[in-house]
DNA sequence: CACCAGGCTGAATGAACGTTTAGCATTCTG
DNA sequence: CAGAATGCTAAACGTTCATTCAGCCTGGTG
């Protein structure tokens, strides 16, 4: 991984090489894995097509170097945070601390599959389903289908917000991975928990449930031809 | 539109061009819109590739055909179920009634950006922020900056257990857009948010809420080159 | 100085793929 | 029945793009 924080980190962060990953980290992340271009990745890193060849030998290796650096990062990142709150709060404050490039591939990754991406999600339920068992036991017996499930979805809706951040930006008026703006989002998700708590464990909370239930019958899957 | 309930619709779509554009809708959300070839499509669809040209003209008609199908259909699902609960909830609802197919191209669409996509996650927004300003109006007063973000983060996370069903699927160890397994995901959510509720309105919400807030401060973006 | 290794360039190559074109078959229509 | 329109196929075309190749430039080493 050459995301590691050894001596020559910064500087041999400033050659051509880092350079290419950076731009590419931004095209895979804006345009995919198929849109992005040698030639579109190596104008902006102000080098030749060929150079990109020279150092990761293949679009696919320059993905994998993608994806490493992106998750080493994000690994460093968790780590420095004090291994202390390692916990489902800790792992989103990480995933927005990583920084936009990185994030931003990730955001990406995590639709167009990648073992990095795989990774990051799977870090996610498994600190969420820790963070549940440890902190409702009964409700949510360690080990058990319960917690898997809603760890799951838990980590799905979190990842949520870094997936959709240029839906977010546009409703909100502002760049959502923007560390500026985090406290906006950090709220509003703070708000949602607290007020639809309320919310669900009163008498609506049951209804949903229900016809959450029954839904899955009356449902018609409407445009079976061929 | 040709989603639209009139006479011809069931006989209509039993024709090559509804197979192309079922295969299509199929094709660009596995492999995105770039990664989709005419070939695998008309195999698929069981037709050549010249008649995927005839019916939609290029590769950016069948494209839009497929946009405006599935976000029909995801209109007609909602118009359907009863406008009374036409609040957040059931937008969700008709989200996962609408079919795997549709569901699955706008999963992809909202990441790779359609109009589609964009028209269904304003709308999950609108109806959040209708939503939280009605279940609360001191706590979001309506029209607010508040409600726009809390309106806009739950679309977001909703949306995330959409966009992220391959991640999803893998944990939870079945496919979580077949209706029969709807009502995990639903009781999921329904504990998050019930137990959520407790943590964010004690002691911990406000750590977390000012942890938030400071981190916005401390991040340390690495990687500053170039 | 001679030499060479590694960073780097730019054009050539060849495959993949969207698009175009020509034409066949079937079905309406007057 | 003539003929026009529609659904459809198959091959040719041209472009885009990843990959390859030949070689230049610079700095360090014997």
């Amino acid at each position: 991984m050459d995301t590691s924080d050894t001596d020559g980190r910064a500087a041999a962060d400033l050659t051509a090489r880092a350079r290419i990953r950076d731009a590419a980290l931004a095209e895979f992340a804006d345009r995919g894995f198929k849109g992005a271009t040698f030639q579109t990745i190596a104008d902006a890193a102000g080098v030749s097509t060929g150079l990109i060849r020279h150092h990761f030998g293949s679009k696919e290796g320059l993905r994998r170097v993608c994806d490493e650096h992106a998750i080493g990062t994000l690994l460093d990142q968790a780590r420095s945070s004090l291994g202390a709150e390692a916990a489902e709060p800790g792992f989103m404050a990480s995933v927005y601390a990583m920084g936009a490039a990185s994030a931003r591939y990730l955001a990406r990754a995590l639709v167009e599959g990648s073992p990095a991406a795989t990774e990051m999600f799977d870090a996610g339920s498994d600190l969420a389903e820790q963070f549940l068992s440890a902190t409702w036991p009964d409700r949510f017996p360690a080990g058990g289908a319960a917690v898997r499930d809603a760890a799951a979805v838990m980590g799905a809706m979190h990842l949520g917000t870094l997936v959709l951040h240029a839906h977010l930006s546009r409703r909100m008026g502002a760049d959502s991975l923007d560390p500026a703006n985090l406290p906006r989002t950090g709220a509003a998700i703070a708000d949602i928990y607290a007020l639809m708590g309320d919310y669900f464990t009163g008498a609506q909370g049951a209804l949903i449930t229900e016809a959450v239930a029954s839904a899955a019958h009356g449902k018609d899957e409407e445009d079976r031809d061929e």
